[in-house]
DNA sequence: GACAAAATATTGAATTTTCAACTTTTCACA
DNA sequence: TGTGAAAAGTTGAAAATTCAATATTTTGTC
């Protein structure tokens, strides 16, 4: 019968609707939190990526952050101006720029932290554990098998 | 141990993360396939809901397609200088906006229909048809959780 | 070693989105 | 029934994002 067929999935049902509302929920959770520092969630992503110390660059950070490259030059521009980061050229390669943070992205780095954590300590209380993880995995697999093709 | 503290999660790891990243990547999927029709994601989901013929209001259609009001309005005045969809007010309440789909916005929505549905076939087909459903119920009782609290 | 092609990042214009303020209509209730 | 509060959309200015073009450095190859 017409009305089972599999192909003529309402748009809700899809998986990339449910992708796109789930990922719409989780991060405007995330973000009410990160609000009350006034930090948007790109960079907080950032800052949190730059914490380990080494120094990206733009092009690997825009990868990782989910950032097209004109978008994230203009958000590091804002970071320099808030002293929250700072550019160096690679001397390996002079075309890459590399980033860093600065003592007071450090700081902020440093007080946010809690924040995201506690966020996702969250949603594993209330979504449970063993769901949070297969979720997780699920995701993971995913993720792997899209940007692979 | 430090290193397994579970709070203390590489934000790479985190379900904000995957979840932001996998809808990136099957969101992009979908739009290279749209773009050949110049379609944007957002008017194809405007288009498809509104494919049942059912008039909505710019309330409800700015819940189910994630926008928020004023950035709706402006796509949907987009939509309507190329005749894809129409307003008019509801009767019951005439502070409502109803939207409808033009004739020229339905023979759209039946061109585009194929597109959507071979692109999540395309991922069950690769990804496998047990996981993509787990992953659905999944992200499903996620959206629940999340949207109710 | 020179020169074309590729890789990396930035810029400026155009488009899109967002925020705050506003209009219109309905609701609640005194 | 009248009046203030709430709900639904829209608007215009400001901010952010994107697209196309550009500058700079490196790579590959003859």
């Amino acid at each position: 019968m017409a009305k089972s067929d599999p192909s003529d999935l309402p748009i809700t049902e899809q998986l990339a609707y449910l992708l796109a509302r789930a990922n719409r929920e989780i991060s405007r959770q995330l973000d009410e939190r990160l609000q009350q520092e006034g930090v948007p969630v790109e960079q907080w992503r950032i800052l949190t990526i730059l914490s380990n110390g080494k120094g990206r660059s733009m092009g690997e950070l825009a990868e990782t952050v989910l950032l097209n490259h004109p978008t994230l030059t203009k958000i590091i521009d804002r970071m320099v101006s808030n002293a929250l980061v700072y550019r160096a050229h690679d001397p390996k390669d002079r075309r890459k720029v590399l980033l860093f943070l600065s003592d007071r992205g450090k700081t902020l780095a440093k007080r946010l932290k809690p924040l995201a954590q506690s966020h996702e300590a969250r949603i594993i209380q209330s979504y449970g554990y063993k769901s949070t993880s297969e979720l997780k995995r699920l995701l993971g697999s995913l993720i792997e098998r899209a940007t692979s093709t």
